[in-house]
DNA sequence: AGAAACCTTCAAGTTACTCCAAGGTCAAGC
DNA sequence: GCTTGACCTTGGAGTAACTTGAAGGTTTCT
């Protein structure tokens, strides 16, 4: 019906969007769900038509995905118009708010490594007989520590 | 019908057994789906009944899930005995490939701090238009980066 | 008797997707 | 004209590890 080469003026149908911007049908449908996008046409046997600027927006939400951002970051940094002063600030905020997980989780990580490191240490030993697990039951009833939740953004 | 006493012979209510092992109500229920943890006696009005022995597992896995194993992490440590110098070699080989994952998510998160602090120089100029959100875009229409999954185990 | 404070089960929501099933559409080849 | 293959569609379930809520049973206290 529409020939999909580069630059037509009918768009492209999602799987050669999805080439294009990395990013998979699939996902694409998942985002429009999501409302982070939606085709600029929709053909009359309901096939899903993108334009050149929706595959550039696909790549915009791809490169934000690849830094770690929620889907709700996303959404802010989607609406904001570069020549707003208030919209600039607020791009600032996301961002800077972002970092400050990213240090989180980094410091968390860290934390986490030298315990775990600790513990393997114990079981170094060889020929021996190995303290490891005796060491984590023992931590077990040794003075609480709090626990992570998952999903804290990373 | 029975006290709830520290030591008591019958055991401890579930929200008793959550205050001491620092596991909530609903997650004792969780685990106890998940085959972590089984109480060592229910009544007849089917409340949950757990012993000083239970708790003990309750805390080693908060242990374990604080050290950001994932609970098929905790369920293969958990069935281990630690004379057994077969289960000796799951244990170091079930940490070293858990260091593993956490050293990766690290590297990932070394490598994006350092991206997101490099986009946040360019919007530094106090009063100046700030490029931050032009410079996201036009990043996007550069070479393409790979996407990371979430659930990665860490 | 009624309220407080427990307990129970079952279902749904969270995040960001992926995978699968069942089925419609379209162009090419025989 | 019919099949084959490569697309497209929708809808629903599964992933990890929980949390929250609804609806209701039991026990104890006042």
């Amino acid at each position: 019906m529409t020939s999909q080469s580069p630059q037509n003026v009918n768009g492209y149908l999602i799987g050669q969007a999805a080439k294009m911007s990395g990013v998979s049908s699939a996902n694409i449908r998942f985002y429009e769900k999501e409302k982070l996008i939606r085709p600029y046409g929709i053909s009359a046997n309901s096939y899903r038509f993108y334009s050149d600027e929706d595959v550039h927006q696909l790549r915009f939400i791809r490169q934000l995905r690849s830094l770690d951002m929620t889907l709700d970051e996303v959404r802010t940094l989607l609406d904001l118009d570069l020549r707003n002063k208030t919209d600039c600030v607020t791009a600032r905020d996301t961002l800077d708010a972002h970092i400050g997980h990213v240090r989180e989780r980094l410091k968390e990580l860290r934390s986490l490594e030298k315990n775990l490191i600790d513990l393997r240490s114990r079981c170094d030993g060889e020929g021996e007989h190995c303290h490891l697990i005796e060491a984590l039951h023992a931590q077990a009833d040794a003075p609480g520590q709090d626990r992570r939740k998952r999903f804290d953004a990373l």
